[in-house]
RNA sequence: GUCCUCGUAGCUCAGAUGGAUAGAGCGUAGGAUUCCUAAUCCUGAGGUCGCAGGUUCAAAUCCUGCCGGGGACACCA
C-alpha cells in the first residue's frame, strides 16, 4: 500500500524530471509524522528534490499534491512548513491490510527484493579450543537473526562457521588434554606443567576423562609423536561437537562448517597467492615497526612475503608468510575467502566481535583483490557483553577458565530471554546483562510485555472458541471491517502496515535490534486498545450479541498475532500462548 | 602515536537514508479493575542530544577539532 503511494508521488514529480535526476519510487520517503496532528503520513520529497531539479519546493509540492488527490485512498492533503506534504488515508485503506496479512500469514513481511541471490553469512567461527562463551552467544544470536532478516528481503542465505582447526593452538589443546589424561590415569601433574599457551579449564579434564575411558592407558608413557595426531583429532572433534550442542541450545543451526586445514590441503592458499601475484599485489618486504605497543622491544626487522592490502584501502600491508616459511593466519583467510568466491558468492557478510575491528579492512581488501572487485564483504562488529549479578559485575578470566559459558547463561535464564537480551540492543553498544533482572517479570523486561500482548490475543480467541467453536480464517478475511475506525484501532492497523517496511529497512541496514523495538510498539498499541475496551464496552473484542462486529475485531487481532508471530520467528523466540 | 566505536531524561535505552515541538520503559506524582489476563492502561513532572566550530531552507544525525568510556594496532589465532 505504501508502495502504491510512493508511485503516485513519483507520478507527480515526473514532469519535472530531467536526464540528470533519476528517482526510484523505493527511495521516496513516506512515513508517519512524529506528531499525529500532521496527519497519517507525510513525505519530504518536495524539499529533497527541489534543489536538484531546479524547481521551487512549493511548486513541486503542489504537483505532488495534485497527483495524490487522484489516489483513491488519500484524503486531507496539505502542504506545511518548508514543503512537507501531509495527508490522511481513509479508514478503508488501513482496513485492507487485515485480509492481506491473514492470507499471507507470516509471509507478509517477505519482499524478495534480491530475487534469491545467494549470500554467505559467516558468524560465530569460534576457535575450537574451548566452550562457547557469552561473546559467542551474542554473535550467534545476532547472526541467526540477520539470517532470518536477509531471507525476508529475498536472499538465499548460507549460515557458515569457519573452523580454525590448524596451527599451534590445536597442538596446545592436544597437549593440555594429554596432561590431564595422564593425570586421570594416576600420574601426578603439577600446575607448572601447564605452559602459558595451554588450556586449563574444567572442560579439558572432562575431555581427558572421556578419552581415558574409551582408550585406557594406550597412550600413557609414549613419545609425543605417537599420540599428538590422535589427540589433536580427538580433541578437535569433541570440541566441535560441544560447540554444535551449545549453538543448538540457542536454537542456532549452521548450514556449513568450513575447515581451515582442509582448505590448506586443497592448496587454496597457494592458489590465492597466485591470483594476487598476477595482480602485482605480492612482494617481499619489511613491515614498519608497530607504534605505541608497550612491549614491542622484541620487535626486529624481518623480510617477509606481504600482501599489498593498502592498495585496497588497508592501513598497512599484511604479512602472509612467517619468517620460518609457514603461513600466517591471514593467509588462511585469503584461502577461505577465495573458497567462498569460488562457491559463487558475490555478497558476503561476516559477524565479528569488536576486538576484530583492526581486521576488517584487510578482509575487505582480500575479497576485493581475489574477486577482481566482483564480490563484496560486509562486516558487522558487535560490542562485548558485561555480565552482572544484581548490578555487580561478574568477574571473568579466560586464563583461569572462569569465564561464563553460553551454556551457563542459557541454563540460567533460558533460550528466549538470552536471545532477547542479545539482540534488543544496537550492535555497537555494550550490553549489561544482569542475571537477576533478565528473568524478572517486570517492565524492566520488555520481552514479557510483548509476550503478554501475544498471550492476551490468544486468550481472546480461546474465549471466543469456547463459546462459538473453531474460528474460520476465511470468514475473518472476508468479513466487513468498516467498524474499525477508532483511533486506537487505526493506530494498530497503521503499525501493521508499516511492519513490512520495518522488516525491509531493518534487513537492509543489518540492525536486528529494530525488530524488538518495533514489536514493543505494536504490543503497546494493542494493550492500549484492550484497555480502551474496559471503559468503552463497544470496543471490546467479543460482543456475543453482535457477531459481525466481533468478527471484524477478531480479524484485526488475527492480523496482529500474525505480525507478532513473524517478529518472534525473526528473533528466534517462541511465542507464549498463555502466561499464567 | 595511528585507526575504529560509543556519549541522548535520575537509570536502561530507541531515534535508517539530514526533516516539523527529540521518544519509550524503569523510577517518580496522581488516576483506572462488578466486564476478553491490572504482568495492563491513562494523565503529569523530568532534556544545553559530551563540548566548540562548520556545511544548509533544515543537524542528535553529515564534516573538523577537543573531552570522556570501550576496543584494535606483531611472524598469536
Amino acid at each position: 500500500m505504501i508502495q502504491s503511494i510512493r508511485e503516485c508521488i513519483l507520478g507527480g514529480i515526473k514532469p519535472f524530471l530531467n536526464n540528470n535526476v533519476k528517482i526510484n519510487s523505493e527511495e521516496i520517503l513516506v512515513d508517519q509524522p512524529k506528531d499525529k496532528v500532521f496527519g497519517d503520513l507525510y513525505t519530504n520529497v518536495a524539499m529533497v528534490y527541489a534543489k536538484r531539479l531546479g524547481v521551487a519546493s512549493k511548486i513541486l509540492a503542489e504537483a505532488i499534491c495534485e497527483a495524490l488527490r487522484k489516489h483513491k485512498d488519500v484524503t486531507e492533503i496539505s502542504i506545511a512548513g518548508a514543503g512537507f506534504i501531509n495527508f490522511r488515508l481513509c479508514s478503508v485503506a488501513w482496513q485492507k491490510v487485515i485480509p492481506e496479512i491473514i492470507a499471507k500469514k507470516t509471509q507478509y513481511s517477505y519482499t524478495n527484493i534480491f530475487d534469491n541471490t545467494s549470500i554467505n553469512l559467516e558468524f560465530v567461527s569460534a576457535n575450537p579450543t574451548g566452550p562457547l562463551h557469552t561473546g559467542h552467544a551474542r554473535n550467534a544470536v545476532f547472526g541467526s537473526v540477520v539470517a532470518n532478516l536477509l531471507e525476508r528481503i529475498g536472499y538465499k542465505v548460507t549460515k557458515e562457521f569457519y573452523i580454525n582447526d590448524q596451527g599451534n593452538q590445536i597442538k596446545f589443546l592436544a597437549k593440555s588434554v594429554y596432561l590431564r589424561y595422564c593425570e586421570v590415569l594416576g600420574k601426578s601433574i603439577s600446575e607448572n606443567d601447564f605452559k602459558s599457551d595451554m588450556y586449563c579449564g574444567e572442560y579439558i579434564k572432562d575431555l581427558a576423562k572421556e578419552l581415558a575411558k574409551e582408550h585406557g592407558n594406550e597412550f600413557l608413557d609414549k613419545e609425543e609423536s605417537e599420540w599428538i595426531d590422535f589427540f589433536c583429532k580427538y580433541s578437535l572433534n569433541k570440541m566441535l561437537d560441544n560447540i554444535k550442542k551449545d549453538l543448538a541450545l540457542l536454537g542456532v543451526v549452521m548450514d556449513k562448517y568450513s575447515s581451515e586445514a582442509e582448505l590448506c590441503k586443497r592448496n587454496l592458499v597457494s592458489e590465492a597467492l597466485e591470483i594476487l601475484r598476477k595482480h602485482g599485489d605480492i612482494y617481499e618486504g619489511v613491515l614498519p615497526r608497530p607504534k605505541g605497543i608497550a612491549d614491542a622491544d622484541d620487535w626486529e626487522e624481518r623480510p617477509q612475503t606481504l600482501f599489498k592490502s593498502t592498495k585496497y584501502g588497508d592501513d598497512v600491508d599484511r604479512a602472509i608468510r612467517k619468517s620460518d616459511g609457514t603461513w600466517t593466519y591471514f593467509a588462511g583467510d585469503l584461502a577461505y575467502h577465495l573458497d567462498k568466491i569460488r562457491r559463487g558468492y558475490t555478497k558476503m557478510i561476516a559477524i565479528l566481535g569488536a576486538d576484530h575491528n583492526g581486521y576488517v579492512k584487510r578482509l575487505k581488501s582480500a575479497v576485493s583483490a581475489l574477486s577482481d572487485g566482483k564480490a563484496s564483504l560486509e562486516v558487522r562488529l558487535y560490542q562485548l557483553v558485561n555480565f552482572l549479578e544484581n548490578g555487580k559485575p561478574v568477574r571473568m578470566s579466560k586464563r583461569a577458565g572462569t569465564f561464563i559459558t553460553l551454556k551457563e547463561v542459557v541454563e540460567r535464564v533460558g533460550k528466549d530471554v538470552t536471545r532477547y537480551m542479545m539482540i534488543s540492543r544496537h550492535h555497537d553498544v555494550m550490553i549489561d546483562f544482569d542475571f537477576i533482572k533478565a528473568v524478572e517479570q517486570s517492565m524492566d523486561n520488555p520481552l514479557f510485555y510483548i509476550q503478554y500482548a501475544y498471550a492476551r490475543i490468544c486468550s481472546v480467541f480461546r474465549h471466543f472458541e469456547a463459546e462459538n467453536g473453531k474460528i474460520n480464517e476465511a470468514e475473518l478475511m472476508n468479513c466487513e471491517k468498516s467498524i474499525l475506525t477508532d483511533e486506537a484501532e487505526i493506530a494498530l492497523m497503521k503499525a501493521l502496515v508499516f511492519w513490512k517496511e520495518q522488516v525491509k529497512s531493518t534487513a537492509l541496514a543489518i540492525e536486528p535490534h529494530r525488530i524488538p523495538v518495533y514489536m514493543q510498539e505494536i504490543a503497546g498499541l494493542f494493550h492500549s486498545l484492550w484497555n480502551k475496551g474496559k471503559t468503552r464496552t463497544t470496543l471490546r473484542f467479543i460482543d456475543s450479541s453482535n457477531m459481525s462486529d466481533t468478527m471484524a475485531r477478531l480479524s484485526l487481532l488475527m492480523a496482529t498475532r500474525n505480525v507478532l508471530d513473524d517478529g518472534f520467528a525473526i528473533m528466534g523466540i517462541t511465542p507464549m500462548t498463555e502466561m499464567r
